[in-house]
DNA sequence: ACTGAATTGATCATATTGATCTAATGATTC
DNA sequence: GAATCATTAGATCAATATGATCAATTCAGT
């Protein structure tokens, strides 16, 4: 499914995903139709959804970012799931182990803003208890 | 700094980030001219960091991802930062408020080689105490 | 050895690029 | 309104890239 040279493709594109393909060939000794073929192949099998973009400090700095650990009542997951999904602050959501049972990622403009969706994660009637851990600093991501 | 013709060229670069300069002009109703000089100010201003892949899951199917909150040794916050960045597997890393001092994002091939990394990052000298969630599922991700 | 898959490299017409430039337009200040 | 600066438009040029197709060659599996 993906090989070596899928690999160097994939690390490639991740690096910068504007890089055309006549200069993917060149890095990686190869003709351009087969890079042509392989990205096309790496698109239909679903390894590669898309391209996007990286932005950067001076953008994020702007916002604001915490991680919810969430606790649901047992009854109410469907539920409860389906209203995180209609808050549109909520980024990301992810079934965990552990204490908790789901994890949301919540972006705000500010902190007022995060504090009122904290506020209005805790308040949803599937919701037993919270913890958030909000975002100071990014030490590095890569 | 960014107006809304701006918004407009990032939403468009998030969907794909492949999209030639002419096309993404075209779609803007603006000269090529101003979006090349649009991208290159948003790059030289480091709103835009770069382009990167947006990964299937297919792909993302094969891998394991925790998110460890850490509690540090007050005195050694620098030391345990510094040694989190050498493992390759911690794939971000942040300074959170709440009980822990740091978010570590880690990402591993395999339920095994996750452990092996987070029985590798609570054996660190800085670290005092380690609390993990470990992804089960993707709920939702936009 | 045989077969199917993958790769190569050529070809063609078209599109895009990077860079430069001038003119026009828009925004701001006096 | 005039002056000034910033931004945008659009033209130009040569070089490069693209998408698509194709035949030949190479590679990998049986």
């Amino acid at each position: 499914m993906i090989n070596s040279v899928d690999q160097r493709l994939l690390s490639l594109l991740r690096q910068n995903a504007r890089t055309s393909v006549s200069d993917l060939a060149r890095a990686l000794d190869l003709s351009r139709s087969t890079v042509q073929s392989r990205i096309a192949r790496l698109e239909a099998n679903g390894i590669i959804r898309g391209y996007s973009l990286v932005l950067g400090g001076e953008y994020l700095a702007h916002q604001v970012e915490a991680h919810v650990s969430i606790k649901v009542h047992q009854k109410l997951t469907l539920k409860t799931n389906s209203a995180l999904e209609q808050i549109s602050h909520v980024a990301q959501l992810y079934a965990v182990s552990g204490e908790y049972d789901l994890l949301a990622i919540v972006q705000a403009q500010s902190l007022e803003e995060l504090s009122a969706v904290l506020d209005e994660i805790g308040n949803l009637e599937g919701v037993e208890r919270t913890n958030s851990a909000v975002i100071l600093e990014t030490k590095f991501k890569r």
